[in-house]
DNA sequence: GGCCAGGACACCA
DNA sequence: TGGTGTCATGGC
């Protein structure tokens, strides 16, 4: 229903990094809120907004709350994408998977979801997402699993796919914001059983991988 | 006025 | 290691 394609809705791979410090915590209609004034004051890209003084910063992405703490994350992420990957997002591709997450995870500001959603949409890597949405919909199911293990049962059975990656976590997003009509054969009922099994036959699957 | 939204981090026991 | 407080806005 969803594709893979513009479920994450953004020009540039280092949009997709912005908007998804922007949206911890945060319904993403602030979130375009505050890119698109980020975009109207030329500053949708690493050297604009690490060159730009922290004051103005906070003004302009003030819409999407904690506006102080996600103008200091957004600066330290700017100087990394020129210093570290010399303005190009691209390079952590180029990277191993644990390599370019573990250099993400290192910089204040990136957790887990986000360094998932940065390696995902704007590097097309196979790193699946586990969100609140994600974890919430578990849990009601009652599978108590960690998002380590959550993340780990997704990928192995998608074998890796990021493309799948992305369509699996779009829909899991959708479905979880619509009300559940209760009818029989209810498509969102269906989806969610559908996945619940398919992660513990991927659970399944990265244990004897383990043990082997 | 209260609750929620596509988290992360510091602090404390 | 796990629990709690903090950051902050806008829509409903």
């Amino acid at each position: 229903m969803y594709g893979s394609e513009g479920w994450w809705p953004a020009k540039t791979p280092f949009e997709v990094c912005v908007g998804a410090i922007l949206t911890q915590n945060t319904n993403w209609s602030n979130v375009v809120k505050a890119i698109d004034r980020l975009r109207d004051a030329r500053a949708l890209n690493a050297r604009s907004l690490a060159a730009m003084d922290a004051e103005t910063l906070e003004q302009l992405i003030r819409p999407a709350g904690f506006y102080r703490q996600k103008a200091e994350r957004l600066k330290i992420f700017a100087v990394f994408t020129i210093e570290v990957l010399g303005g190009d997002i691209s390079r952590l591709a180029s990277m191993p998977l644990d390599r370019a997450r573990t250099l993400l995870l290192s910089l204040k500001g990136i957790g887990e979801e986000t360094a998932d959603s940065i390696l995902l949409y704007a590097c097309g890597m196979p790193a699946f997402i586990v969100d609140a949405y994600t974890t919430r919909w578990l849990t009601r199911m009652g599978m108590d699993m960690e998002p380590a293990e959550i993340r780990e049962a997704f990928s192995s059975i998608l074998h890796r796919d990021a493309d799948a990656c992305a369509r699996l976590h779009g829909a899991i997003v959708e479905f979880s914001k619509q009300v559940c009509r209760s009818k029989p054969n209810c498509q969102l009922c269906t989806f969610k059983r559908t996945c619940a099994y398919y992660l513990r036959e991927g659970s399944k699957r990265s244990r004897k991988q383990a043990q082997r």
